[in-house]
DNA sequence: GTGGTCTAGACCACT
DNA sequence: GTGGTCTAGACCACA
């Protein structure tokens, strides 16, 4: 598993951790089932807190993203590819949305909304 | 000049005010070197802190988007059209590629993106 | 009289208007007993309050380089060419101690210094 | 750390605090990554307000002298010796000009500059 | 009147 | 514990 934090980013850690912990799991490459690291060898492994890893663990369970057996440890829920691209597009949208509004609030033209997003996209195909 | 802000918000309040003036600034809603409220002025009208207004103003000053004469008050900086638009346009391109490397990064894809875009902007034309 | 003064700048204008007239009595450009332009006009010519060029006069009485008879105006003090360079010495002493005393509590180089110094008042020759 | 204060100056007190630990910074008596002192500590050990401090803090790490953890601390940034040394030739450059050309404009003589300089200089070798 | 600075508290999120 | 933000007063220099 690959976790990038930058403590010094003014988004807190445990948010960091919760979303890349995310991001795996609606990409697949964290499988259903999957035991994560230890909150002890995590919080190790990435030079924070233990309370730091157990934050952003809560947080994915509260959401359904993991469940715990408690003494055991934290597992990737299951579920089922298209309840993963509903929560993708959900995702997507919501956060597009909020940008667009903003963006048009300041004038920018939706042609030039357009072209950039064409560009970048363009960098992934 | 209209600002709103939420005391409740996570996002600080002089972030908010910031916020506010910089979009009305880039709308030309607030032509160059017009005199902004007075500090105490704003302050009460929004009923929050002199300091954090100041705040607000201060920030806006560093980045160039406002002017002081101490005593006097703050004012609209003088910028070009062009100026404008390249200040817009670089804050969309910003923005925008930040989300959709996090939306490549969860794996949705570029016809997704692309349709929710075109969904929200048909809201503006 | 040329008096030049930036509004936005931290240091105060009266200040700055000080130091204009101070400068140019240094400098012989206004002679001795020469009438200097009433309060009311100057703060007209440079478009501040009348209290700014008020307490900019002020003071330089107060330090000896003008005298008013009230109702009249302010005149340049009569000073010997002497007592002229003995002020300018004095001056030239004291700010170039603070500045070096500064310098190399920063720990920047005599020699680097003295190189600075040098190529500046090449510029003069 | 040593940082002396004069709350009766006329120079604001968070300049004061900056300065003085821009200078530790430059002359290497604060190395890259040492945690400064928290904000609090600080603040109690000058009897000077929290948010003195903070402003302190505020403008170093703004133009880049120091960087911060939030929720871990302010720690000093890395700087190349030969950063900190351009650094320190602009600074000098820069005040030293300005101080001449102010000089020069009184009508002071280059030779009494470089005698003043030069006996000043020899205090420190 | 204005901004510039400061105090002495406070609450919050985060480590 | 740390920094981040905020309040509700205050005094000062300046215009």
């Amino acid at each position: 598993m690959d976790i990038v934090i930058s403590p010094s980013s003014d988004y807190p850690i445990y948010r960091q951790i919760e979303e890349n912990i995310k991001t795996e799991i609606l990409n697949r490459k964290l499988e259903k089932n999957t035991l994560l690291p230890s909150i002890r060898q995590l919080a190790c492994d990435l030079n924070v807190s233990v309370i730091t890893v157990k934050k952003a663990y809560e947080e994915l369970e509260h959401s359904g993203f993991i469940y715990s057996f408690p003494g055991k440890g934290f597992y990737v829920s299951e579920m089922s590819e298209n309840q993963i691209n509903i929560i993708k597009k959900k995702i997507a949208a919501n956060t597009l949305q909020k940008q667009i509004e903003y963006l048009k609030s300041l004038g920018v033209e939706s042609e030039d909304i357009l072209s950039i997003i064409k560009e970048n996209l363009s960098c992934y195909d």
